[in-house]
Parts: structure tokens; C-alpha cells; sequence
DNA sequence: CGGAATACATCATATCACGAGGTATCAAGA
DNA sequence: TCTTGATACCTCGTGATATGATGTATTCCG
């Protein structure tokens, strides 16, 4: 998958991760995984990039002895994943251009 | 349109833009304006990385008193395009997952 | 005991799009 | 003639970004 393309999706996959239910940063990624791979780095930075964009918000939880960060959407997150979908209309139009057939005649 | 989104497709946009007939810098934004808009400054930038990527070839012609560059796609270029495709097909996916209605029972 | 899994975090690096600015020619109109 | 806008190219600096490498600490299991 090429990179650039794939980056135009993480920020709105992570938040796609915890749109039904809080999560926390190591089980975003396994949940993920058969979707999109991402490292422990690249989470974390999109993370503290959603966080400031108040697009969730966090609630540090201790669980048996290691701390917890669960991940919560606001709204602001699922108007984000809302204005992702018009996106892709857009992405559909410039995709029909690019797959178009060879004009010969 | 996102940013991220966009450059996703940046790079194919201009190969599509010249697959059909070699083409040339100025008339590549103003075919594409329609499309994607993007200034001068991205657009050389992307010829010169897809130059370097063998995607294209150029050759310089005399027009008018001026200098025009005309880009011709490689087979290289075909076949990023052909990526490009599949890789649109993971990106569906992924799509599917993101816009998939919450579940509540 | 020891290593794998869980769970967080930071830093340096490389890539990239883009605005701002630059050069030069030609056509049209005031 | 002078100026403006269109044509046509180019470069530099900046800010944003993903990612590998690295670090810390705990728990679980053989």
C-alpha cells in the first residue's frame, strides 16, 4: 500500500476504532490489524493529534497495575468521520479520472 | 478536501493527466483544474519526483519564443497507475470499516 | 528465572505539499 | 508606447507528517 495513500486514512481509521466503544492504544492496533497495520509510534502520534483536536478525549485508567489511556469520540470526532464520507465522494470522482479508459479513435 | 486525502492521489492524478497524450506543465494544471486543483509550485515538484521515479520522460520543445516541457508517461508510469487500482480496492476496504453503521443491540 | 506480552512514551529522520517569490516572453488594449 | 495579464518555467523555506529505534515498567506463563 502506497504511503500517501495511507495516510490519508489513519486519523479517521483510529477514530473508526473507538466510535462504538472507548479503547485504549495497544488494543486500537490489534483490532486494526486486519485492517490497517500500524506501529506503536504512528498510533501514539495520531493520538495526541486527535487529542488536540478535540476529536476524543482521554481517561487514564489503572488496570492490574499498568496504566490505561482509554480513548473516548466527541462529537467534533464523528463529525470528522461524517466529513470523511463527503470526502470520498470527491475521491470517487478524481478515481473515475484516473482509471478512465484510453480515448482511441 | 483533506490534505492528507489529497496527496494520496497527487501523483496518479498527473500521470492520468498525461496518459493519454504527452502534455506539458501549464496545460496539465489547467486539464486538471476541473479536477484537483493545484498550484505551480506542487505540480513541478511531482514532475521532477516522478522524473526521478522514471514514471515519465521529458523533452524540451521551443514554442512561441518559449520554453516548453513535455512530459511523456513510461511503462513504469502505466504501471503505477495499474498500482494505483489495487491499491484503491485496499482503500475500499478500509473505507467500509470506517463508514460502518455502529452497532447497537 | 526469563522471556513474551501488555502498555505507555519520546526523539530523530525523511518525505512531502505549498506559498512566496523569481525570470522571461507574447498578446491585447489603453 | 506602456502596462497588464496570460503563458511558462523554476527554487527556497516552512510546517506537517509517519515511522523506526529506543526506553520504561508490569504481568503472565512455562
Amino acid at each position: 500500500m502506497d504511503a500517501q495513500l495511507r495516510r490519508g486514512v489513519l486519523d479517521v481509521c483510529v477514530l473508526a476504532a473507538i466510535k462504538n466503544e472507548d479503547s485504549y492504544g495497544y488494543k486500537i492496533i490489534k483490532d486494526l490489524k486486519p485492517i490497517l497495520e500500524l506501529s506503536e509510534s504512528t498510533l501514539y502520534t495520531i493520538l495526541k493529534r486527535l487529542e488536540e483536536g478535540k476529536m476524543l478525549i482521554v481517561r487514564s485508567v489503572e488496570f492490574e497495575g499498568r496504566l490505561r489511556k482509554y480513548y473516548h469520540i466527541t462529537d467534533l470526532g464523528h463529525k470528522r468521520i461524517e466529513d470523511f464520507k463527503s470526502e470520498w465522494k470527491e475521491m470517487m470522482g478524481i478515481y473515475s479520472f484516473i482509471v478512465e479508459e484510453n480515448r482511441y479513435e
